[in-house]
DNA sequence: GAGAACACGTA
DNA sequence: CGTACGTGTTCTCC
């Protein structure tokens, strides 16, 4: 669930440890088996320049170093003959890359250092401990557990959790959160605990439990040494007979602070990196790829430092809530939360309200630690979240939304979400960071802006640096919904993000948290189902082949299929020929093997089992599932849905069906209800197109694809049959997407001569169709943008290029993008109009889902004719098109049975 | 190990 | 050489 909220990006010292990356980055690269052709192995040197790219471009330190140890002996050496005894040596084909590491950093430009008689650890300790003094951030990336007693307010610690680049943050928090032990607290522990990889004894039948209770009841290992006496039963004394061993591990746990290390921090600053040089060693280290990624993400230089936010924030004590909301000015207030969201839910920890200037034109907010609200505290907050008349904006509001109703808050008066707004501006974007906005629109850097420049001003008492960050938040949001509407506002932006983006936010915060009940004993069942099916798929295929191979492997399918069977080639792609369902389908019938169709059941039950695996693995304690709905994603204005996706969930073939019947109703509820729009999107190509013809092919009560036919074929409809109301159906939905003579033709199975002529005679019959489609082309290319009815824009800058892929790849999408964006516009009208009319007839059937041109409800008790009455007519009437919005409704228990 | 490529489900 | 998505698996990287 956890969706952790952005924190915005200062100066801060990384530091990592080299030796720990370079093992680690070995390991996991081992099986890859990395070299160059003349054989030196490049894993370590390659997983650890990767995982430095990556860094380096998530993090945007200031300043950069990397710590080695030495082989010498260390001081720990000197106090314990057996440190680190027990390690292995060094893999042979490890060797050697080390020092192609110091290579990488070289032409990198960036430090790297060592210290005779220091462990890495050590130095980065030491210089933790300089910058931290210096009032800068820290940055620790290492797989060494020790480094946790390195954390503090100032000093955060990247630790790989599995491999290299998958990596837990931890600040104080998180560290008490997964060892149930404070940072100062660890070094403790480890001593107790012991420590196999150096070698330090264990206290006998005393594990990580044992060592972590103790430590966490005595305080201290000194509270615990002086104490001893207290600890009761048979591990007290283990205890005491091992303390002499424990006092003497713990001088090896504390890492020293104080290394003689002759370097300043200011030193380490990131200079610019050397190209030629870079290209040289990729080069012969033969990196292909990792040189692109370096250049892609971190390959253009810093832009020029710009301003931060001048904002003077207070951290709001108990009882100071209410009346320093009573102070708040008028205007907009600009909100950010500290929290986690996700799954329907979310939890709040922290609140920074960024109000109007007064008088004298400096900036106010506020820091509000939600966890130690008084009762007044509680009830004015509640009262100024609550208040309609208190304008706010917010960044990407429905997850702190979901975190404010899980802690029995609420929020009105919201007039901007920035994240919507910028995604009405660059509906072609696909993630809407606050800084990379800041910048954009505001020409300011996501930080604290100080007297004395560049650094940000830090609070003695380090609690109020979260509060400052979050306070610059708040302000940022508050500064950008200005900017962003004054964008909008002559694009015709702003009424589709007041009347329809933003009241959706809290419609789809309400399905999110509603969720949808789900069998778990019948989806268990299903599973082991289309598992037994895909094992003997699995048998059956090597049986026929003859040898044993992965039928999940297009590679090893292609060698199959094509070079020891011989079967006739497919369409090309990048890798060769293709495997997928078409081209399988079609193999089945040019020959005589089976395997093509063993294939494709394979790949049937397969898929069904995965889709069934991720939707058991999302159920909820509740036994629902919460799915989340992303506003900002979809270039064309819909909605998508992810974890899990409830939106592809399978409906076409009988047994894909199946998965709907785990979708079932509620407790406490009487069905389930389906209602969706039929051909929506041919009904807005009727209304934007204004064909006539098309238009009374939707009034004349037939089968609109039997209309069409009969209409184009001249023939009475009761006389069409199936395939000539099948080549009009593919090409009325074709149409819609650009679809080419050729793909039509590949469609049906027909000559591309003959689909021409098809497209012909349709288009003698729906001429208007062909006029719109290609004025909505010309407007584009002379415009740069789409528009739907409700003035949804799409920005298609390629229908311009020289490049033709490019240039009618945007045609089709600006054939496209105004039909399925004025969907998406309609279906969001009457998720607004039918949630209102819901809570205003005080129903206590819910909405559950929307699948574009569906939406799914619980009914309640009693209410199911109410509700399909409501719903029915709240979706007909969400717009006003040329031809009529048709809305077919049906129910059961479950969403297979309610389907239609 | 991360990222790309492929394949496939929905509207 | 039909649009819009999200997810799972395998393979490449060198």
């Amino acid at each position: 669930m956890p969706k952790k909220e952005p924190t915005p990006t200062r100066p801060c010292l990384l530091l990592l440890d080299g030796h720990s990356l370079a093992y680690r980055a070995f390991y996991a690269l081992k099986d890859a088996n990395l070299t160059t052709t003349d054989g030196q192995h490049t894993e370590a040197v390659y997983g650890f320049t990767s995982m430095l790219i990556n860094v380096l471009r998530d993090e945007q330190p200031s300043h950069v170093v990397v710590c080695f140890d030495r082989s010498e002996p260390t001081f720990r050496h000197e106090a314990y003959e057996h440190y680190k005894a027990n390690r292995q040596e060094t893999p042979e084909d490890f060797r050697g890359q080390v020092s192609l590491i110091f290579e990488v950093l070289d032409a990198l430009r960036l430090p790297y250092l060592s210290l005779p008689g220091y462990e890495a650890d050590d130095l980065i300790a030491t210089l933790a401990h300089r910058a931290s003094e210096r009032d800068m951030n820290v940055l620790i990336v290492t797989g060494d557990r020790d480094a946790l007693q390195l954390v503090d307010e100032r000093v955060t610690l990247l630790m790989t959790r599995r491999g290299i680049s998958d990596m837990t943050r931890f600040d104080p928090d998180a560290v008490v959160e997964k060892y149930g032990l404070t940072p100062v607290q660890y070094p403790d522990f480890a001593a107790l605990r012991g420590d196999p990889s150096d070698n330090l004894p264990s206290i006998p039948s005393v594990g990580e439990k044992t060592a972590a209770k103790w430590v966490r009841e005595f305080g201290s290992l000194d509270e615990l040494v002086r104490r001893v006496d207290e600890v009761k039963g048979k591990v007290g004394e283990k205890l005491r007979e091992h303390l002499g061993q424990v006092i003497h591990n713990r001088q090896l746990t504390e890492l020293r602070r104080d290394a003689p290390l002759d370097v300043d921090v200011e030193q380490l600053k990131m200079g610019n990196w050397d190209r030629d040089e870079i290209h040289k060693l990729f080069d012969t280290l033969q990196f292909r790829v990792l040189r692109d990624r370096l250049y892609q993400s971190i390959g253009t230089p810093e832009p020029e430092a710009e301003e931060g936010f001048d904002v003077e924030v207070a951290a709001l004590g108990p009882d100071e809530v209410a009346s320093w909301l009573a102070g708040v000015p008028e205007g907009r207030a600009g909100l950010a939360v500290k929290g986690t969201h996700g799954s329907g839910t979310g939890r709040l920890d922290g609140l920074a309200v960024a109000v109007p200037a007064d008088g004298d034109g400096r900036q106010r907010a506020a820091y509000i630690d939600l966890t130690g609200l008084t009762e007044g505290d509680e009830a004015a907050l509640r009262a100024w979240l609550t208040d309609e008349s208190k304008p706010k904006a917010l960044h990407d509001a429905k997850g702190p939304l979901l975190a404010l109703w899980a802690q029995g808050l609420d929020l009105r008066g919201l007039t901007c979400d920035t994240a919507l707004a910028a995604y009405l501006a660059m509906p072609g974007q696909r993630s809407f960071p606050l800084d990379d906005l800041v910048l954009r629109y505001l020409h300011r850097e996501l930080r604290a802006e100080t007297d004395n420049g560049g650094q940000a001003a830090l609070f003695d008492d380090p609690e109020d640096n979260v509060g400052e960050e979050l306070a610059v938040r708040a302000q940022a949001v508050r500064d950008l919904a200005d900017a962003l509407e004054a964008h909008l506002e002559p694009r015709g932006g702003i009424r589709l993000m007041r009347e329809v983006e933003l009241p959706l936010v809290r419609v789809l915060a309400e399905l999110e948290r509603a969720g949808i009940a789900a069998d778990r004993d019948y989806f268990t069942g299903l599973e082991a189902e289309f598992g037994a099916a895909v094992k003997q798929a699995v048998e059956e295929a090597h049986r026929v082949v003859g040898e044993q191979f992965n039928l999940g492997s297009p590679k090893q399918l292609q060698e199959i299929l094509f070079v020891k069977l011989g079967l006739p080639k497919t369409k090309k792609i990048k890798t060769g020929y293709t495997t997928d369902a078409d081209a399988l389908a079609q193999l089945a019938t040019q020959t005589d093997n089976e395997l093509p169709t063993i294939l494709l059941r394979h790949r049937d039950q397969t898929k069904l089992r995965t889709t069934v695996e991720g939707l058991i693995k999302e159920i909820a304690d509740d036994g629902r599932i919460h799915t989340t709905y992303n506003q900002i994603i979809a270039a064309t204005g819909r909605l998508s849905s992810e974890k899990p996706n409830l939106q592809n969930i399978p409906i076409r073939t009988a047994e894909g069906r199946r998965i709907r019947q785990g979708f079932v109703v509620g407790e406490g509820y009487e069905c389930l209800l389906t209602a969706d729009y039929s051909q929506i999107e041919l009904r807005i190509m009727a209304h934007l197109s204004q064909d006539e013809a098309l238009i009374a092919a939707f009034e004349s009560g037939h089968d609109f694809h039997q209309a069409t036919a009969a209409r184009v074929f001249d023939l009475p409809p009761e006389q069409v049959d199936g395939a000539l109301r099948a080549r009009i159906k593919a090409m009325n939905y074709g149409l819609a997407y650009g679809l080419s003579d050729f793909g039509l033709s590949g469609q049906l199975n027909i000559p591309v001569a003959e689909a021409r002529a098809l497209k012909e005679e349709y288009f003698e019959e729906f001429g208007g169709v062909r006029d719109y489609l290609g004025a909505i082309v010309a407007q584009a290319r002379h415009d740069g943008y789409t528009e739907t009815i409700l003035g949804r824009r799409r920005y298609l800058p390629d229908l311009t290029s020289d490049n033709r892929q490019r240039r009618e790849m945007a045609e089709r999408m600006a054939l496209n993008a105004p039909i399925q964006g004025s969907a998406a516009d309609i279906i969001k009208v009457a998720m607004l109009h039918v949630q209102r009319a819901l809570h205003q007839r005080e129903l206590r059937s819910r909405m559950l889902l929307q699948v574009h041109d569906e939406l799914v409800f619980e009914v309640a008790p009693g209410e199911l004719e109410a509700l399909r009455e409501l719903v029915v007519s709240q979706m007909c009437a969400a717009y006003d098109l040329r031809v009529p919005l048709d809305v077919s409704v049906g129910v059961g228990r479950t969403w297979q049975d309610a389907g239609h």
